[in-house]
DNA sequence: AAAAGAGCTTAAGGTAGATTAAGAATGGGC
DNA sequence: GCCCATTCTTAATCTACCTTAAGCTCTTTT
């Protein structure tokens, strides 16, 4: 098991010592998923938060006209799960699938509550992303009410460099909210405006 | 000080001990605000974590065209604050006002974190109202990407029953994403409907 | 009680982005 | 190295929602 991304990422928020370090890690569950694998679907209970190692999944709802809105993605270093779900341990609303090969580490609620029992520090560490979480969904809102598609656009590239060239640019349509003809009549737009 | 409905908050999340509420109550500062009074300005370090008494407050952004967008709410009983900044303690992008007079308790940066040093029960505290809010976030989000105006106000009539009718519909329709000029029509178009 | 302001409604005309449909380019599986 | 899938592009048409502007109804102020 490959965890030295993990560990890092924890470090920046909270310093443990081997010996958390070591019931932390016996916590987790790795797991491979290949492209197109589903690790959750709609309406089931979301047991497990997950932690990617490599590889890129995508967390997404479906309308009543069949078409797919993706609510978040998860490259490597990132966590995701249905965290409705997660939380209340009822049928959740996100399916979340691999959008790349991927490598991740499992932590199920269970084990959660009972780390945060023996290490009480990691109440912390959760208390902090999730704070980050939510202030990038709360920027994301900000932005879905305040700015043209061209924009919205613009601020994902920013945010998220690493995905431009990496995942078909109709998840990146998805993600921002228009279709994939529109993304790609403005891409053309903004080359001629010479944006791009 | 009223101190009843913030201890009624905490206790559905964690139990505390006489002498945990005191610490904690001796940490707040409460203030009476005036319709239209700001708490906070664009710009300005969000230095407190403002938890509401009574009345009801909202920040909000105004975009490049002057225009304000809603993001959140927070009627009697809520929790609210410019998270970026209280997070960072940089400058922020949203501005709190008063929707009616209101009386709040304000927790500082500084005595959070001292109480997360006295009473680490209060950091799961914390964890688990910035899950559920981030839960919101994310609903909030989908809804954007994947709903028409139309059930987006549905939806807001659903989970704020309370403001309907206690706060002018233009900030309604600023939360929503919509001119108040189309949630007019809506409404009317509504009400032929026999929706209404 | 008049005046001023703030919010709501109505309606005509405009635009960002959706829909539909077709063809072109890419790329993964064998 | 070929084939079928998936993805991307283009363009015409359509629509949900915006803009502008005017008049109306409450409040609040004087």
């Amino acid at each position: 098991m490959d965890s030295e991304l993990i560990l890092k990422s924890i470090a920046r928020h909270i310093a443990l010592e081997p010996r958390e370090e070591e019931i932390f890690l016996k916590l987790l569950q790795p797991l491979k998923i290949k492209r197109k694998q589903f690790l959750l679907h709609r309406g089931e209970v979301c047991r497990h938060a997950v932690f990617v190692n490599s590889g890129c999944l995508r967390g997404y709802t479906i309308d009543a006209n069949g078409f797919e809105h993706i609510l978040s993605f998860a490259p490597t270093g990132w966590w995701i799960a249905d965290m409705y779900s997660y939380i209340t341990q009822e049928g959740g609303y996100l399916n979340i699938d691999a959008l790349e090969d991927a490598q991740v580490l499992q932590l199920s609620k269970e084990h959660q509550e009972s780390l945060f029992a023996q290490v009480p520090k990691f109440e912390r560490y959760y208390r902090i992303i999730t704070e980050k979480s939510l202030v990038s969904y709360q920027l994301r809102t900000l932005d879905n009410l305040s700015l043209t598609a061209q924009d919205r656009y613009l601020n994902f590239c920013r945010r998220y460099p690493s995905l431009i060239n990496s995942i078909p640019q109709k998840y990146i349509a998805s993600y921002i909210g228009v279709t994939p003809e529109f993304l790609s009549k403005m891409r053309k737009d903004m080359q001629k405006q010479g944006l791009w």
